[in-house]
RNA sequence: GGAGAGAUGGCAGAGUGGUCGAUUGCGGCGGUCUUGAAAACCGUUGACUGUUAAAGGUCCGGGGGUUCGAAUCCCUCUCUCUCCGCCA
């Protein structure tokens, strides 16, 4: 979430970032500057005749001690007169807050002057490739089909006992699942990252502290008996143990990572894309969170990035990085960079990992402050990734380094899954 | 599922109608003393809003009410804890 003040003092600036952003409702920007105009006129004679009715207030007692009842009564009486007015203007304050605070939630976060002008996928600019796309034999098999033919995953025993994109893993399927998972969160803890293990359902406010109530509720799963959200990414239970909460300036970056399973509704996909493993409603993911001084916010993204190429770079996978233009880019993100694997028996790229910076707007929602050098607080930033999410990987693993022989396992996975070919 | 208790500043814990944004202790910060540290002592220490700076205003789980005045009384919601039951 945006703050007032600073939309009220950037306001060219602002519009301009929206456009990038390819926002549809500028008209919102000047309507909140214009109600902030009225909070504050507001505002102003409200305290005036709070401050006047409690001065009252405050003469009752001392007369009442004091023995002069008379005069007591009469200051009553003044205090008295402020009480409408200041229901009223407290009325009139209310609603404005409220529909400002209506408005800023449809605000998305303002991208970053790096990021590229464009509304679609294509309009992503490539940062880098990495990695040499193998080449395969002309009957070179889907991972859908690999896991059926070496028993890996059931997709059909999902659809029985839960439903569509819910896919049961069996066998080394399992193990090199639970294997992944082991080294991508020992991998993070050498990198400095510390694992929390966290809920995966959330309440409301949790949702709104990262951003995904009230605009995306539709992508959540909703325990209604509860009132509990299931998480559709680690980032939500994460980033919001440090709501409410001001950190001392030393205390940043705060690095945790935390493996949990995803779940989400995607409503409205079908088709080729979403075969196989390549969109699931549960699936697992090691994420990657930190908390860092504003100053110091970007260089700790590259970092992130380079934590997640690094993991592909050891197992082995051709990937590309990247940096996602302004209308791909997600609600509350200012920097997004996306990591994909070539999928080389399906000749498409996959998003295995998206890394972003959200600067200050979830911490504004989140309340998540630090005590600067002046010993102000301030908000601080907040960054997430995938460190990484299981099933795609799963998937170009599968597909990139199938043999005759049968499917071999990345060198560095071999210690975890205790197995070197799938065979 | 049944019964009860509670929600106050970073933590602990006072406060049952007026000078309470809130006693006190711990913790934090600054200082004195010390070669240094500890101890002791002194001082300081909530957030938000607002202003050039003040003043002022709001906040004692959320919402509503009573009153000139509410942390304190009433209603309501939410959450937490304890005991019993069930159970991984």
């Amino acid at each position: 979430m945006l703050q007032v003040n600073y939309i009220v003092d950037n306001r060219d600036h602002v519009l301009e970032r929206l456009a990038v952003k390819n926002f549809k409702q500028p008209e919102l920007v000047d309507e909140i500057i214009w109600l902030d105009h009225r909070r504050r006129r507001t505002q102003m004679p409200l305290n005036l005749a709070e401050s006047q009715a409690n001065a009252e207030a405050k003469k009752v007692g001392e007369l009442m001690r004091e023995g002069k009842k008379g005069e007591a009564e009469e200051a009553k009486l003044n205090a008295g007169r402020y009480k409408e007015e200041i229901k009223k203007l407290n009325e009139t304050l209310e609603e404005i807050e409220k529909e400002i605070q209506e408005k800023l939630v449809l605000l998305p976060n303002l991208p970053h002057a790096s990021v590229p002008n464009g509304l679609t996928p294509e309009d992503n600019e490539v940062v880098l490739e990495n990695g040499a796309k193998p080449n395969l034999p002309a009957d070179a098999l889907p991972h859908w089909e690999l896991a059926a033919k070496y028993n890996l995953i059931d997709f059909e025993l999902g659809v029985k006992i839960t439903g569509a994109g819910f896919p049961v893993y069996k066998n080394k399927g399992a193990k090199l699942q639970r294997a992944l998972i082991n080294y991508f969160i020992d991998e993070a803890e050498k990198a400095g990252y510390k694992e929390v293990s966290v809920p995966l359902m959330v309440n409301e406010a949790s949702g709104f502290g990262t951003s995904q109530l009230p605009d995306k509720e539709g992508q959540m799963y909703f325990v209604g008996l509860d009132n509990l959200y299931l998480i559709p990414t680690a980032e939500v239970p994460i980033t919001n143990l440090y709501r409410d909460v001001i950190l001392k300036a030393d205390e940043l970056p705060i690095r945790n990572c935390g493996h949990t399973p995803c779940f989400r509704r995607e409503a409205g996909s079908y088709g080729a894309h979403v075969r196989g493993l390549n969109r699931l409603h549960q699936f697992d993911k090691v994420e990657i969170v930190t908390i860092g001084h504003p100053d110091e916010s970007y260089d700790i993204l590259e970092k992130m990035s380079a934590h997640v190429q690094g993991l592909l770079q050891k197992l082995g996978l051709p990937y590309r990085v990247l940096r996602l233009c302004g209308g791909d880019m997600g609600f509350g993100s200012a920097l997004t960079y996306d990591m994909e694997t070539w999928s080389a028996a399906q000749k498409r790229w996959l998003e295995v990992s998206s890394v972003s910076n959200f600067e200050s707007f979830q911490s504004n929602r989140l309340k998540l402050r630090f005590r600067n050098a002046e010993g102000k607080t301030q908000l601080a930033h907040t960054l997430n990734g995938s460190a990484l999410a299981l099933p795609r990987i799963v998937a170009t693993l599968l597909e990139n380094n199938q043999t005759e022989k049968g499917i071999k396992i990345p060198e560095v996975l071999v210690p975890y899954t205790n197995f070197e070919w799938i065979e």
